[in-house]
RNA sequence: GGCGGGGUAGCUCAGUGGUUAGAGCGAAGGUCUCAUAAUCCUUAGGUCGGGGGUUCGAGUCCCCCCCCCGCUACCA
């Protein structure tokens, strides 16, 4: 039998998991359900990584043992997988012994091999801190202490990477379904091109980690450590699963998302050549889920808590939304709107409700058992059994190219199909007439049958509903049992005692179910699902803003960072005055009309105290573009100046330039 | 700045140089009554980012520009 190894990465344990986590963990549950279901002998890796300085420093913050809080996190990953009901093979931990055995050995053959050598790491170091800062001509100072830093230069042993630039890139020229999708291929391949430097594979500063087996005082850098549990996972390095480790690898399937695809499409396959170890057939990346557009991260309070989905939406809802609301690869954007809507109208209305039709029409006519087809089929069943066969295919072809999206958009058209049939047949104006029992029978029985074999599709999908429709359906032989390469066109429903109907995709009633999730009335999208739990007086957007971009003292107190991309999102632009006059009855406000290069603006700012109208004429500042219009004294403000905020008295005194800059021109 | 990918209906996206640019969802109207206020039918809605060009004919090919995303650069 042919065997399908799938992985997942192996998720950080430094904190709890989220969406990310999830998404690729049902993907790969999904496609293992799937590949089971073509006949083939799968084992399916996750697992968790579990060493390194950054759970060393999260469970010191906690005031923990690091084994304590990778044994807190280890756990909620293996609860959240069963709630799902995720059926891995294996989960590998790296704190586990043979792990241990695994990455030592990957690493003395890669050194014994001549790929590893002693070198010296050197670079701005904080020593209260033991945290190297970023590479820089004079000392910079702690990004996190604020203290300045020293050069150190430390011990370490290095990876030979850069011999393996031209290995690797005949591995993607080769093997171009090695790294998906394309454009991810693209970017490896360029980052390969223009040259690899070696990396330091050991720390002596972490004492979080795996010994390196050449030199005690040291630890195997947390990625060398962690990609090999893929191997070990399976048995590498335990001499009592050396047949498991030969029987699996190489993998066929490594799901990453895209932030560690240069982890796993160069360091990984190098550190395989280098130990004399087969490659991974293929790496697929996926995108992320965003929250109104914006990547989901704890600071910004815009996280999906993964148990809240299951717990109101169920995990086949989450498992069909998934991997049908995008393209595999893609980002994309999460909504509970948009959740609602899947769930509704594709799995309530347009499956369940197919399911509940056919069931109910069976039951009444034929006293609850699935009849044979009695007459000749006419053109309409022709029709339709012919898009049930192309469906089967188109399916798998699909599915074989990780297309879930595509994949079920082909069930979904043949669901289309056979609602359509059961209207235009309208089985319910023969109840009751003898002559027309054969032609009912038919019908039905085709319905049925359609219902059968897109239960079997589907079942990797949505693992427990269709299990149910299997039960109403009346099979008796498990439905993971069936085989997708044996499923064709049957009768072998004909007889079939139906069990007890009842609805299996419940439709939700959105109103209220949104009104749980955020609380009733205002907030809609912008509040985070849990904003109950830590309720905040809500700030008008632009006042918000204002703090933030005018006064020091609203910047985040807990030292937390903002990410380049929360940046990006503010437009700022170099405005220059063109005219200037006090508002009407305000004290502190002056209306500006702002020429910024491709239109001119209406900006309100509460700076009269400090500048007299007329100075400001023609004066280049800084202006906030996409801040929301705010009327203030019954005029439109479009935008916001940026100032410094000086002394007691918070005494603005506006951003400019030295140099001449143009109107219009964005400031990054 | 360099390289790559994008910009098509309210939303998510299809669209080999060839009728009148499509689908799903959403919206509006209608139909049916087996079914989960479900199904089914109809309709509305688009200067295909902008401007030039090639062509009998351009969403599609070429050039210029704008915007978004990713990767990258001692960029942040």
């Amino acid at each position: 039998m042919d065997t399908f190894y799938i992985t997942t990465p192996l998720y950080y344990v430094n904190a709890r998991p989220h969406l990310g986590h999830t998404y690729t963990t049902l993907v790969a549950d999904c496609l293992s359900r799937y590949k089971r279901m073509q006949g083939y002998d799968v084992c399916f890796l996750t697992g968790t990584d579990e060493h390194g300085q950054n759970i060393e420093r999260a469970a010191a913050a906690q005031g923990v043992a690091p084994e304590v809080l990778a044994d807190r996190n280890a756990g909620a990953y293996r609860k959240l997988w069963s709630r799902f009901g995720v059926e891995y093979d294996r989960f590998i931990r790296t704190t586990s012994k043979s792990h241990y055995a695994a990455a030592s050995e990957v690493f003395q053959r890669a050194f014994d091999n001549g790929f590893i050598y002693k070198g010296e790491y050197s670079g701005w170091y904080c020593i209260p801190c033991n945290l190297f800062a970023p590479e820089a001509d004079a000392a910079p100072d702690c990004d996190v202490c604020q203290r300045p830093t020293e050069r150190v230069t430390e011990e370490s042993y290095f990876f030979k990477l850069s011999v393996f630039q031209k290995q690797l890139l005949d591995l993607y020229e080769k093997h171009p379904e090695f790294i998906n999708p394309i454009s991810r291929r693209n970017e490896v391949v360029r980052f390969v091109s223009d040259g690899l430097r070696d990396l330091s594979v050991s720390r002596t500063s972490v004492k979080w980690g795996i010994p390196v087996p050449v030199a005690d005082n040291h630890v195997i850098y947390v990625w060398f450590d962690a990609l090999v549990g893929y191997l070990s996972g399976i048995g590498f390095g335990n001499s009592r699963e050396q047949d498991q480790f030969r029987k699996y690898w190489p993998a066929q399937v490594q799901l990453v998302g895209k932030d560690i695809i240069r982890f796993h499409t160069v360091y990984w396959p190098a550190f395989l050549l280098a130990a004399g170890l087969p490659l991974p057939e293929r790496v697929h990346a996926h995108g992320w889920w965003l929250k109104d557009e914006a990547k989901m991260s704890k600071s910004r309070g815009n996280v999906i808590n993964p148990h809240l989905l299951l717990n109101h939406f169920g995990s086949d809802a989450v498992r069909y939304f998934l991997l049908r609301e995008i393209p595999f690869g893609a980002d994309g954007n999460f909504s509970y709107q948009a959740m609602i809507q899947r769930t509704n109208s594709d799995l309530a209305n347009d499956l369940g409700n197919l399911v509940s039709r056919t069931l109910a029409l069976i039951s009444r006519n034929f006293e609850n058992t699935v009849p044979p087809p009695a007459a000749d089929p006419s053109s309409l069943e022709n029709e339709l059994k012919h898009h049930v066969l192309t469906t089967i295919e188109a399916y798998q072809g699909h599915m074989d190219r990780l297309a879930f999206s595509r994949a079920l958009e082909t069930v979904w058209d043949l669901l289309s199909r056979t609602n359509k049939y059961i209207n235009v047949c309208a089985p319910w104006t023969m109840a009751g007439d003898e002559a027309q029992q054969p032609r009912l029978a038919t019908i039905l029985h085709t319905c049925a049958e359609v219902v059968r074999i897109v239960t079997v599709l589907l079942a990797p999908v949505l693992p427990v509903s269709c299990a149910k429709v299997w039960k109403q359906l009346g099979q008796r032989e498990a439905l993971n049992l069936q085989r997708l390469n044996r499923l064709q066109w049957s009768r072998e429903l004909a007889g079939n005692r139906l069990g007890e109907v009842t609805p299996v995709f419940p439709r939700l009633d959105g109103k209220a179910l949104l009104e749980t999730l955020f609380g009733s009335g205002s907030g809609r999208r912008r509040k985070p699902a849990d904003s109950r739990k830590k309720k905040a007086p809500p700030v008008p957007p632009d006042e918000a803003g204002k703090a933030a971009a005018t006064t020091a003292a609203a910047a985040p107190a807990d030292g937390s960072t903002i990410a380049i991309g929360d940046f990006a999102k503010i437009d700022l632009r170099v405005g220059q005055v063109v005219e200037a006059d006090k508002v009407e009855g305000a004290d502190r406000l002056l209306r500006l009309t702002v020429d910024l290069g491709r239109e001119t603006r209406q900006i309100l700012a509460g700076i009269a105290q400090a500048y007299a109208a007329e100075s400001l004429v023609g004066r280049k500042i800084i202006v906030v573009a996409n801040l929301q219009p705010r009327k203030l004294r019954g005029l439109e403000s479009n935008g916001m100046l940026l100032a410094a905020s000086v002394g007691a008295e918070d005494r603005p005194v506006l951003a400019t330039f030295l140099e001449e800059v143009p109107n219009g021109a964005r400031l990054k």
